[in-house]
DNA sequence: CAGAATCCCGTTGGATACTG
DNA sequence: CAGTATCCAACGGGATTCTG
């Protein structure tokens, strides 16, 4: 009798290669700013550069920038610029952009219910070291 | 009449000092060896160092000792010591590991889906930086 | 076998100053 | 306002060597 599979990602059509490919598309935007950055976005539908360089505490504007750049690249956001001045750039997301927030959603709701147990689990494991 | 909320982590009990905490989480988790590991060993339920060693393709040794550390600390992976010569150390995921994999299972389903789409947009993006 | 320790280099990322 | 450019410190992370 086998046991049951525990492995929800592996879809029929998944090869060695894709594997790769996405495991590679993970470790771009499994990133701090970039969660941070789609996280808000899915929030507020559409910011400028200085109201998300504000809501996205502790961020430098290099990061920022670096940030919005590779999402735009990847075609999570979009960038649209009005040709005032003084400048003014839109950034919100895009319909994969959303997909992704929504897909990411069930890690926030995870880290929000367990937050508490994970601090727990640290204190018990660095308590254990120092006896 | 009101927008639809979007912001689907905002949760009653809610408040800014429990979403940094959990951006935090965030940021320790959302990264590329822990998903893999976590991801390998939602597969194989049990693993031995070398065998994990193995599965993660690229992975330098240091770089596995010092994620598996986290995810024990963490609470999430489980370190089983067989104290037999040679010595034999078996990793598991905990159940909070394993309700972290399938939060993350999200993810992965929506990488699998859209990575082609992803890398249209590149090119798109790439392509249109030259002209 | 399962790591700890060391060396070392590349990248990351912050601070600051400047521009259209 | 929305960036770009530059400099520099810190950290990540690979290769190698050593140990119980």
């Amino acid at each position: 009798m086998e046991k049951p599979a525990r492995a929800l990602r592996h879809y029929p059509e998944t090869s060695p290669e894709i594997d790769r490919l996405v495991m590679q598309l993970i470790g771009r935007i499994a990133d701090k700013w970039t969660m941070m950055v789609i996280e808000i976005l899915t929030e507020k539908e559409a910011l400028r550069f200085g109201e998300l360089s504000r809501a996205c505490e502790g961020i430098s504007q290099k990061m920022l920038t670096q940030t919005l750049r590779a999402l735009e690249r990847d075609g999570l956001v979009t960038r649209t610029v009005f040709p005032v001045i003084p400048p003014k750039v839109v950034y919100s997301l895009t319909d994969l952009g959303l997909g992704l927030s929504e897909a990411f959603c069930g890690v926030w709701i995870w880290a929000l219910k367990n937050h508490e147990n994970i601090h727990h689990a640290r204190e018990a494991y660095d308590a254990a070291l120092l006896k």
